[in-house]
RNA sequence: GGAGCGGUAGCUCAAUUGGUUAGAGCGCCAGCCUGUCACGUUGGAGGUUGCGGGUUCAAGUCCCGUCCGUUCCGCCA
């Protein structure tokens, strides 16, 4: 801190080599101890607390005006450092060692009783919210915004030390055809148009790739018009990054020694130098997820070779028409209980399970001391099965095995459910400071939507297909076509994700036909870009990610909220400003816009007949 | 759009099977107290049990509706 007018320390810069100096110290009351006499103080700013006492018989006056001092009042106190009197040192805190015996006592704003406790945690979510600027002020916020800058701060002297080039674009932009839905502007000078808001600066990083700029970053605000959760917010920052003459390679290794500038910076730990790659394939078999928390095993196993001839129908039927029959076996999970067995079994048929309970296998030691396997499906498995099933799985006493046979995709959506649910249940996460990262890779170019009966892009239109599989691209096998594109995952959340680009025109092109993007759409949505990659576009690539997540992660909390300064609620509203909120019928009219919302209880009252006269 | 959990004093929570005047801790206000650090101590104030309706002799408690918060599903290239 640099010494002016207002103060000469931090509250927690007093140490014993003041002793005997005379400081000035501004900040909050952060408790007052009043004993009659001698009154303490502990004086708090964003740095920590010092004690300052006060004594009548040293300064009878201020002494006096100490007494009004209430708790978050702003003060500024002059006194002279001295060593605490024996046996009264306080060793939590830093300061504890010293005291300071205050001579001038200015209060510069009187504050009212907060309406909740600073020292406390809280539970009252809207009155946090409403009050943020209070709640900031306690001890784990100010921790989690400042551990933010310091993660930020990391991240922009990594990349600038690699020759990254921090580039602002344009926040008015314009809509996207696919993708999350937008936040749209009025243009005022544009009677009738719109901008949107980006959902990420992707075109225009490629267009910097374009115009020769090799590397590209940005702490980029990024905004989505969906519903929240946790670990979402719809207005949320992206280190968004793009390069040029780089392969999927490259980028990995770059950021994983972000990553691992950032942790270091944010958290004090070292990652390790790469991460585990797994396929999109391999997570979706293994984990039932793209995203995959690999801090427990509960993995997924196929059963098809156990149960390929099985004698139960049902298993076997499924096989042979091209499904697939899988397991979990919860280690240790066989004293689930009821109300646990039905939370599953809601899960997975919500997951889209077409059966009414998930099939298993509970392995425990009855009053003889004989193991049992209980089971409504036990019986039809013949003696090779039961050995073969138990020495895959590895079951032992105390296990709870689950089985779902349907098609892979059914498999892995809800079995990657129940395996977060029943790793939730058994907290096999409480209390872990593991940091898994991994990164995800190969994952599928496109997907077939039945919602919307066309081929949509898993990642977006502009990343590229894998060498290999632009023949099956031709071939119009779009299912297999694999993308070079990547995302990197930490403990179930997925901290980021990039891709390879196309930077040739005609292949951009070809996208965009097997999007279903007619021509007259592409030139007028996307003639920038496709002209763009004939004016000699290289070759290029990049990845962004979640900042917000990140922040979450190193900060050990559980929502981004914590870590962002002024969130949104769980409707998208601002409780403490109140946003968003009406607007006059002149602004709306400048816009040339006009609400067609109309509030539901005016809407039944205008139906309603007219009361009898 | 759907499901779960929650809403009782300023805050954090309690209140048995529906049954007395809805309690406690912290905070607040006032007094006492010269070495505390979550100071102590004495006294006091503070409640439309989110809101509306219903069942009942009786509702914080049961039922219906609604609002708010939160978590998850859908959604989020």
């Amino acid at each position: 801190m640099i010494p002016n007018a207002y103060r000469s320390l931090h509250c927690n810069a007093v140490r014993p080599e003041h002793i005997g100096q005379t400081v000035t110290l501004c900040g909050w009351v952060n408790s007052a101890r009043d004993h009659g006499g001698v009154i303490f103080i502990d004086l708090r700013d964003r740095e920590g607390l010092t004690q300052v006492v006060f004594r009548p018989e040293e300064n009878a006056d201020i002494a006096a005006q100490s007494h009004e001092l209430r708790d978050e009042d702003v003060v500024q106190i002059t006194g002279r450092v001295e060593k605490r009197l024996e046996g009264t040192e306080n060793t939590k805190l830093g300061t504890g060692a010293v005291e300071i015996v205050a001579t001038v006592l200015k209060v510069l704003n009187k504050s009212d009783v907060l309406p909740f406790h600073l020292d406390r945690e809280m539970s009252n979510e809207d009155l946090r919210m409403k009050y943020r600027y209070l709640d900031l002020r306690r001890e784990r916020m100010n921790r989690n915004i400042r551990t933010r800058h310091k993660i930020t701060t990391a991240a922009r002297n990594y990349l600038d030390a690699t020759g990254f080039i921090e580039v602002e674009t344009p926040i008015l932009s314009n809509p996207t055809p696919e993708g999350a839905r937008d936040f749209l502007v009025p243009a005022r000078l544009s009677p009738g148009k719109f901008f949107a808001l980006p959902q990420a600066p992707q075109q225009y990083k490629q267009l910097l790739m374009v115009a020769g700029l090799e590397r590209y970053f940005q702490i980029a605000r990024c905004f989505r018009d969906e519903d929240l959760r946790a670990d979402r917010q719809p207005e949320f920052t992206q280190i968004d990054i793009e390069a040029s003459f780089i392969e999927q390679n490259d980028i990995i290794a770059l950021v994983e020694g972000l990553l691992a500038s950032m942790f270091k910076a944010g958290q004090g730990v070292d990652i390790p130098a790469s991460f585990q790659r797994i396929t999109y394939q391999h997570a979706m078999d293994v984990y039932g997820s793209d995203k995959p928390d690999t801090r427990y095993g509960l993995e997924i196993v196929d059963m098809a070779d156990v149960f390929a001839n099985s004698g139960f129908k049902i298993f076997r039927t499924i096989l042979e028409g091209g499904g697939v029959v899988r397991a979990i076996n919860a280690k240790g999970f066989a004293g689930i209980t009821t109300g646990q067995m039905i939370r599953l079994n809601e899960l997975a048929i919500q997951a889209g399970m077409k059966v009414k309970q998930l099939a298993f296998i509970k392995v425990e030691r009855n009053a003889e001391g004989v193991l049992e396997y209980k089971s409504p499906l036990w019986k039809f498995f013949g003696e090779d099965e039961q050995k073969a099933l138990i020495a895959k799985l590895g079951v032992e006493e105390n296990d709870i095995v689950f089985f779902y046979a349907g098609t892979w995709d059914e498999a892995c959506n809800i079995l990657g459910k129940v395996r977060l649910e029943i790793a939730s249940m058994q907290k096999l996460t409480e209390g872990s400071t593991a940091l898994n990262f991994l990164w995800v890779v190969d994952f599928p170019l496109l997907a077939y939507s039945p919602e919307d009966q066309s081929w949509v892009a898993v990642h977006h239109p502009f990343t590229r297909p894998k060498a290999e599989d632009v023949p099956l691209l031709d071939a119009g096998e779009y299912g297999k076509v694999r993308a070079e594109a990547y995302d990197v995952v930490l403990n179930g959340y997925e901290l980021g994700g990039g891709s390879i680009r196309i930077h040739e025109s005609e292949l951009q092109a070809k996208m965009f036909s097997v999007l279903g993007v007619t021509p007259e759409e592409q030139e007028l949505k996307f003639s920038h870009i496709l002209e763009a990659f004939k004016f000699g576009a290289p070759p290029h690539g990049g990845l962004a990610l979640g900042l917000d997540r990140i922040a979450m992660l190193v900060s050990g909390e559980e929502s981004i909220r914590e870590v962002i300064a002024f969130p949104k609620n769980n409707k998208a509203c601002d409780l403490m400003t109140d946003s968003p909120t009406n607007v006059d019928f002149k602004s709306l009219r400048e816009l040339y816009v006009q609400s067609t919302w109309k509030d539901k209880k005016k809407e039944e009252a205008a139906a309603a007949p007219p009361p009898a006269a």
